[in-house]
This record gives structure tokens, C-alpha cells and sequence, in this order.
DNA sequence: TCTGGGGTCCTAGGACCC
DNA sequence: TCTGGGGTCCTAGGACCC
């Protein structure tokens, strides 16, 4: 049997935590750039507030209802997550950290009732971080995401769900439509309807091999797992990235080439110690700038550039996007919104053989590298001058809350009264 | 004025090889 | 009369996830 545990409205539960007047009250949570609603907590969805809607058209209605409303603060969420995974971890040997705010756990082996094993993981998250979280067992990974789901919806469940005999659940799967399913998304339920596959019970009863015919392999793993056939195992140790992106909208629009290159090399940046912290070397880059998508006549370049060698060297990374920006992306009176640096081939560090005829990256490189990361890790952050150093187009985050558990000077203070 | 930022996997079709 | 079959690699596009 496995466990999927997720944490219930994340980003607002987590702003919650250390702003105990918040309970119980409205909150959500705001996409990069304060640009759409992307958490909202259960007294927000009461009042109907809907998912990924732009901001500014709802703001004032927001402000009229006494919604709470923040900017993404994702030092926040990432350091109450692993809290979150660490306090898991003491549930299971097994644990597959599948998103910011879910996990699948093995429960192999465990010893009497599951519906109790479930509570008391609640019970510590609740404990240990304060964050409130729902859970799914089941045979397979998606039965389980289903699950959750189940444990969310109806209040009998008190967040736990146990599903483990199937034939019992028909009645309770015929009710649920079929998109809350993992892996069915918005194409393939309107091209399940026509089939006249509305509820999850539709789509168990088909045949594998028939929608693997007619759909594809995903569709018909689904299927086998929805019937306790797994299809899918944990991956408790995720594979290397295959490609890494940085991009960002801007908080206002760039004109200038300047200001464009300052912001491809600070992504170059970002995306290079990504590249440094899973032990890859990059060959191959792609850089992307673009108007935004709603003016009448939108511009977006990209140019993918093939690297002389093999580098994680921040330095070469930005000295070809700025050349790239220069040459082939920039244009002179265009409005740019939003720009990108995306490594899109990559190759481990150590590679089995090295080759006489392949040039190899200078020691001096990994050197100066290693210096900036650690250097980074715990001090005043070193960068490099192109990235800019006080730049206007950074991102706009108004609302941001405190970074309560990751910077000094945010600590929350308690007084005795 | 104002609409996120990451990722993965699969499939089909073309080019090319023996 | 009669014109193969199997394979790889690459790319673009589609679909999904959180």
C-alpha cells in the first residue's frame, strides 16, 4: 500500500502559520509578479474566489470582502516543506517527494490499521510544522492521488481516506468526474465524453488495450491502475534534470538592450546553479525574450546556441546569452514582458571516458565556481556586475509576508503579556 | 496599467542507415 | 511477374502535472 500526503491550500495554510489572526479567515496567495491567484484558503474558495485569475481583475472585489491577500514567498514554502518531508520521513523508509507540498510513501510492512497509521501522520505535520495535511492510501499511486482527493471532499473522512477493497468504492467513483483523475486533464476529458466516459467508474471498467489503441500509453496505464494494477513504482531518488529553465516576466517592461542583458545573465545565473547542484555540465542554450501575450501584435525571439565545450561556468553561460541578446533578440521599440534561459542539453560532470579530442573545461573554472556557491549559501550573495545591481524590471512581489524561518531579521518576535 | 514558472513524457513524421 | 524490412535519431507538437 502507498500513501500520498499533501498539504491542504499549501501556500496559504503556510502564510497562516506564523499569522495565527489569519485563521480561519480568507487568504490566497499570488502567482511571480503578483499576476494570478494560485492558492486560495477553504474560507477564500467559500467565497467563490476562483483559481488562477488575474488579480487585477478582482481586486477590488477582493478588498471589499476582507480577503488577505499575499505575494508568493517562496523561501517561506520551501523551508516549511522540508519540515514537512523530514517530519514524513519518520513514517516510512520509503518516501517520494513528489511536489512542494505532496509526498507518496511506502507503507509496506506496516503493522495494523492504516486509517489510524494515516491520522498519525496528520497529527505530527500538524504538530511539528503547523500546517494541516490530507491522506491518501491506496494499492497504486493514482488510486491513492484519488484518495486524497476523497479525503478533502468529504467531511466522514476527517482528511484520512483508505481505500483498499475496490469492489466497495463503485458507488463512490461513479459520482466523481472523471478529470479529478491524475493524468486526465482538460483535452482528454472532452475527448473521453464523447465516448460517453464521464466518472472515474467509466473509465476503470475500460479496456487497457483498447485505450492504449485509441489514446496512448498514459491513458491506458491509468486504466490498470485505477484497477489496483501498478503501473507506477516510487522513485525515491528523482533522475537528473534533462533540461533546466529560468525564466521570469518582468515587474515592468524593458525597451533598453541593457536592461534585457542584465536580466538573461541573472537567469543564466540561476539556471547555472542548478546546473552546478546536480553535477551537470551544459552544451547546448537556449535564450527567449518576448512582448507580452496580449498586445496587438506580439514579438518573441529565441536563438539556441551551441556551447564551444561543456561548461558549468556561470561566465560562459552569460558571456553567449548577452551576445544572443545583442545580435539576434533584441529589437530597437519593442515592449518586452518576459525573458528565459533554458540549458537544454546537458551531460554529467564526470562522464564515464574522457575523450583526447573533446575539449575539457579548466580546473579553474570549478574552482571559482565552488567559491561562489558556497559563498552564496551563507552570506551576502556575490553576483555577477552584469546581472545588474539595483535592477528596475525585477519582479514585483507588494504583499510579500516576512521569510519568518530562513532570515534573522525576520524571526517572528513573541512578547508576554 | 495589470494574465506564473517551472517540468515530464509520448507520438508522429522525416531523414538516414544497412 | 517482381520493387524489403528493420532500426536509430531528431524535431515539433500535444498533453499532462504542480
Amino acid at each position: 500500500m502507498l500513501a500520498l500526503v499533501d498539504c491542504n491550500s499549501f501556500f496559504a495554510s503556510c502564510e497562516q502559520v506564523f499569522r495565527p489572526d489569519l485563521r480561519g479567515k480568507p487568504v490566497i496567495v499570488l502567482s511571480n509578479n503578483d499576476g494570478c491567484i494560485v492558492a486560495r484558503s477553504k474560507e477564500a474558495k467559500a467565497l467563490g474566489i476562483p483559481d488562477l485569475e488575474p488579480y487585477f481583475k478582482l481586486k477590488h472585489q477582493l478588498e471589499k470582502s476582507g480577503v488577505h491577500v499575499f505575494s508568493s514567498n517562496y523561501e517561506l514554502y520551501g523551508d516549511l516543506s522540508n519540515r514537512v518531508m523530514q517530519t514524513l520521513e519518520g513514517f516510512s523508509p520509503h518516501l517520494e517527494i513528489y511536489s512542494i507540498d505532496e509526498a507518496f510513501l511506502s507503507l509496506a510492512g506496516i503493522k495494523g490499521d492504516l486509517r489510524d497509521y494515516g491520522h498519525s501522520m496528520r497529527k505530527a505535520v500538524q504538530q511539528c510544522v503547523g500546517l494541516p495535511v490530507g491522506v491518501g492510501i491506496a494499492p497504486t499511486k493514482t488510486l491513492a492521488k484519488l484518495a486524497s482527493y476523497i479525503a478533502k471532499k468529504s467531511a466522514r473522512c476527517e482528511f484520512v481516506c483508505v481505500i483498499e477493497r475496490l469492489d466497495q468504492w463503485h458507488r463512490v467513483f461513479a459520482k466523481i468526474p472523471v478529470q479529478q483523475v491524475w493524468g486526465i486533464g482538460g483535452r482528454l476529458t472532452k475527448r473521453l465524453a464523447d465516448q460517453r466516459i464521464f466518472s472515474v467508474l467509466d473509465l476503470m471498467k475500460q479496456d487497457p488495450r483498447y485505450m492504449k489503441r485509441h489514446y496512448n500509453v498514459n491513458v491506458a496505464r491509468t486504466v490498470e491502475e485505477l484497477n489496483g494494477v501498478a503501473c507506477y513504482g516510487l522513485d525515491q531518488q528523482p533522475p537528473p534534470k534533462q533540461q533546466i529553465f529560468s525564466t521570469r516576466s518582468f515587474g515592468q517592461h524593458i525597451t533598453d538592450c541593457a536592461a534585457l542583458e542584465q536580466s538573461v545573465s541573472q537567469y543564466a545565473s540561476r539556471a547555472c546553479v542548478k546546473l552546478r547542484k546536480q553535477q551537470h555540465l551544459v552544451k547546448t542554450i537556449m535564450v527567449f525574450a518576448a512582448s507580452g501575450h496580449f498586445v496587438d501584435r506580439p514579438y518573441s525571439r529565441s536563438q539556441v546556441i551551441p556551447l564551444p565545450m561543456a561548461t558549468n561556468d556561470t561566465r560562459q553561460v552569460i558571456t553567449a546569452v548577452r551576445k544572443s541578446v545583442n545580435e539576434v533578440i533584441y529589437r530597437e521599440g519593442v515592449k518586452f514582458a518576459r525573458a528565459g534561459v533554458g540549458l537544454i542539453e546537458l551531460q554529467p560532470e564526470r562522464p564515464e571516458q574522457l575523450d583526447v579530442f573533446t575539449p575539457v573545461q579548466p580546473l579553474r573554472s570549478k574552482a571559482l565556481m565552488t567559491v561562489m556557491d558556497e559563498i552564496n549559501q551563507r552570506h551576502t550573495p556575490v553576483y555577477f556586475a552584469s546581472q545588474g545591481v539595483t535592477p528596475q524590471w525585477s519582479m514585483q512581489r507588494m504583499l510579500k509576508s516576512p521569510s519568518y524561518t530562513t532570515q534573522w531579521h525576520d524571526l517572528p518576535c513573541v512578547s508576554m503579556k
